[in-house]
DNA sequence: ATGTGGATGGTCT
DNA sequence: GACCATCCACATT
């Protein structure tokens, strides 16, 4: 308890990202540069965090597997066009809530899901809100158990990761290499035509938390 | 180790 | 009324 006190001040004080990071116009760029970073809530004096190893770019109006495909606006996905810095959250298949990171000016949608995370801090909060043990590598595996383990829901979307009071975004002492990313294509959007082959999925190679089946290579 | 099907509900046509 | 940026349990190899 001691020593988990001791890390949840050390996450504190690490740079919180902001403006400059959040608001860049190259989402597929951002996305890249969003590994390794450490994402933290602290809902109701629960203070969970995670390094984010695994994430997925939704990139303008053009991007046919967004849900601001062809400029569609509704009161579902009106976040992604807030300008970077904000959550953008929805549900998917009824129960799994998702995670996104927006990106750049207001009025360009562009956002990024987070697929997977390292849990780094508050590993029994995470275990009681998920159902699973603390030593479950499938705990913050995939974009519905992050939500599920940050304790994140649809209320929460719009949110600022700015603020840095409930959520928030920190830099990290982890440097990676370009050998130390993969790049593939995203999962779940075979609907999106030949956009579906875009490369615009990134994980850490080898982490043991990234989703899917082929994290090798 | 791999494959299947059910859960479950907001959103948009 | 169909479609999902998914997960899990349980079946079969």
């Amino acid at each position: 308890m001691f020593v988990n006190h001791v890390f949840n001040h050390l996450i504190c004080n690490l740079k919180k990202l902001s403006k400059v990071f959040f608001q860049g116009d190259d989402v597929v760029r951002i996305t890249k540069q969003l590994l390794g970073k450490i994402i933290t809530t602290n809902f109701e004096g629960k203070l969970t965090s995670g390094r984010i190893v695994e994430a997925e770019a939704y990139r303008h109006i053009d991007d046919e597997a967004s849900h601001a495909r062809r400029g569609t606006r509704t009161n579902r996905n009106e976040h992604m066009y807030a300008s970077g810095g904000v959550m953008y959250v929805y549900i998917c298949y009824g129960l799994h809530h998702m995670v996104n990171v927006v990106t750049n000016i207001y009025g360009i949608p562009d956002a990024i899901l987070i697929r997977a995370i390292e849990p780094l801090s508050g590993l029994d909060i995470m275990a009681i809100r998920t159902g699973k043990k603390i030593t479950d590598k499938t705990i913050t595996k995939g974009p519905g158990n992050v939500a599920k383990s940050l304790g994140v829901y649809k209320k929460h979307s719009g949110k600022s990761f700015m603020i840095a009071d409930e959520i928030f975004i920190t830099d990290s002492e982890l440097i990676l290499e370009e050998n130390d990313i993969v790049t593939s294509p995203r999962i779940g959007v075979d609907g999106a035509g030949k956009d579906a082959l875009l490369p615009y999925r990134f994980f850490i190679k080898g982490n043991k938390y990234v989703s899917g089946k082929t994290n090798f290579l």
